[in-house]
DNA sequence: CGAATGCTTCGGCCGCGGCCGAAGCATTCG
DNA sequence: CGAATGCTTCGGCCGCGGCCGAAGCATTCG
C-alpha cells in the first residue's frame, strides 16, 4: 500500500458539472473567454451570492481559474480537457431520450454557428471542414485529420500563420459536433482559422451566448474562399 | 419558435455521472460487458434496491440499456459514447488538485493495463501504439491514427480481420488514456488487437475490475510481437 | 474623504434525492 | 406444487447541498 497523488475522482467532476447553475456557468466559459463573477451569476440565473458558491467550488476542483483585476474577478475554463469533457456529454445528452421541448430562434443561431472553446462549431464549422476536404487541402479519415501540400500553402494564403514553434498543441485535430454529429476542425488550425474569421470582420461573437453571427463581408468571404452559402 | 425533438442536457447527464454509486456502476459496464443488477449492487457499494433505482434513471436517460434473461436483468453501456464522455471526464479529473490518497495495487494494475469499452488502455496500450508507431505500422500524429500499408500486412498476419465492409466504426482511431496521459489505440483496431490478445490467451479480463492480468504466454507474447517487456 | 460597485462570507431555510426495510412480482429449482 | 432466487416497488427517514437575505470586505469613483 503506497500513496500515490491523486486528482480528484470521475463522481467528482461529474457531479459539480452536473448541477444547473454549475452547468450555465460552464458553459458560458466554453468559448474560452474569462467573464466576472457578475456576468456568470446572470448566466448562471442565480444570486451573486450563490455564484460566489458555484464558482469556488469550481474553482477549488481546478475547472476553472481565476484572475482579479481590480475589483473584478475573471475566470475561465482551466484548461480545454473542461470544454473537451463538456462536448463529450453533450453528445451523450443528444442521444438521450427523444423528447420535445420548446426552442426559439437562439438555438437555431447556436445550431447554425457557434465557437467552441477557440475554434468553431455548428453547421458551418462542420461544412467548412467537408468543403476544405473535398478540395484537398485537408484530409480527414476515421476522425483523425492532416494537413496537405496545397493546404499549408492555401492556408498560409489565407493569413494563417501555423508555424509557431513553441507551441507543443497538436496543428490539426477533429471535434465531434454535438449538434450536426460529425467532425469539425479543432487544433491550432480549427483555432487560427477562427481568429482569422474574426480578424477579417467575417463573424462576431454574440454578446451573451457562445453564437456567432456573419457580416455581410463574411457572407461573401465564406461564399468566394471556401464555397460556403450561409443560409 | 418552433418545437424540436431534443435529448437530455448537460447537465442531467453529468448528474446521473456525478452520483458516486452510479458512477461506480458505470464505470464497472465501462468495459463494455452486460452485468447483472447484482453483480452491478455489488459494485455500486450499495443495496439492491437503492441500485434498481440508480438503474432505472441511467435506462430512462439511456445511458444504459436492459438486456432480460430468465429472471437476471443484463445492464450495459447504451453506447460507446458513454464510455468516451467517462474517459473524458477521466482526464480533468486526473488533472484536479493533487492530494495524497491511500491506494492499493489495484490500482497499480489498473494503470498498467485495463480494458476501456472494447479495447485496451493503460501502460500497456500506450506503449502499444508506441512500438507500432515506431515500426511504422501505423502513423500517429496530432493525435490523429493511421495504418500503413506494412500494418495492414503486419495486422494481418497478426490475425486481425479489419476488412469488415458492414462496419461504419472508424478504423483506426486514438483515445487519450488518462493515466499515461497519452494516446493509445481505439476505434475497429483498438477493439480487434485487444480482442485477439484474448483470444490468444495472451492476457485475462479481471473478474471485478478492468484490470487485465498476463499469462506467461501473454508476456513473451508481447515481447515477441511487440518488443514489450513487461513490468 | 464618503458613496458606489463588485464580490464574498455567514446564517439559516428548505426540499430533492439517496438510502434501506418491508413487501411484492417474476422466474427457476427441486 | 412450495421454496428459493433475482429484482423492483413502496414508504418513510434523513442529510447534503442549493438558495437567498444580511452583512462585510476590497476597490474604485467623484
Amino acid at each position: 500500500m503506497t500513496n500515490i497523488v491523486s486528482g480528484n475522482s470521475l463522481a467528482e467532476v461529474a457531479s459539480l458539472i452536473g448541477d444547473p447553475a454549475r452547468a450555465n456557468i460552464l458553459q458560458a466559459l466554453a468559448d474560452g473567454r474569462a467573464l466576472t463573477a457578475g456576468e456568470l451569476a446572470w448566466h448562471a440565473g442565480v444570486s451573486p451570492q450563490t455564484t460566489s458558491g458555484h464558482l469556488a467550488k469550481l474553482a477549488d476542483a481546478h475547472l476553472i481559474a481565476l484572475e482579479k483585476q481590480g475589483r473584478h474577478r475573471y475566470f475561465r475554463l482551466a484548461s480545454p480537457e473542461i470544454a473537451a469533457a463538456m462536448e463529450a456529454l453533450m453528445i451523450v445528452a443528444a442521444n438521450g431520450p427523444k423528447r420535445y421541448r420548446p426552442t426559439g430562434p437562439k438555438d437555431e443561431a447556436l445550431r447554425t454557428a457557434r465557437t467552441c472553446y477557440d475554434h468553431l462549431a455548428g453547421w458551418l464549422a462542420v461544412t467548412l471542414a467537408d468543403r476544405l476536404s473535398a478540395r484537398r487541402l485537408i484530409l480527414l479519415a476515421d476522425g483523425a485529420a492532416a494537413i496537405t501540400a496545397e493546404g499549408h500553402q492555401f492556408f498560409r494564403d489565407f493569413g494563417l500563420d501555423l508555424d509557431d514553434p513553441k507551441s507543443s498543441r497538436p496543428l490539426c485535430r477533429t471535434c465531434l459536433d454535438w449538434s450536426e454529429r460529425r467532425s469539425h476542425l479543432a487544433g491550432r488550425l480549427g483555432a487560427a482559422l477562427c481568429q482569422r474569421c474574426l480578424d477579417l470582420g467575417w463573424i462576431r461573437r454574440g454578446k451573451d451566448s457562445r453564437a456567432v453571427s456573419f457580416t455581410p463581408k463574411g457572407i461573401s468571404g465564406f461564399r468566394e474562399t471556401f464555397g460556403i452559402s450561409l443560409p
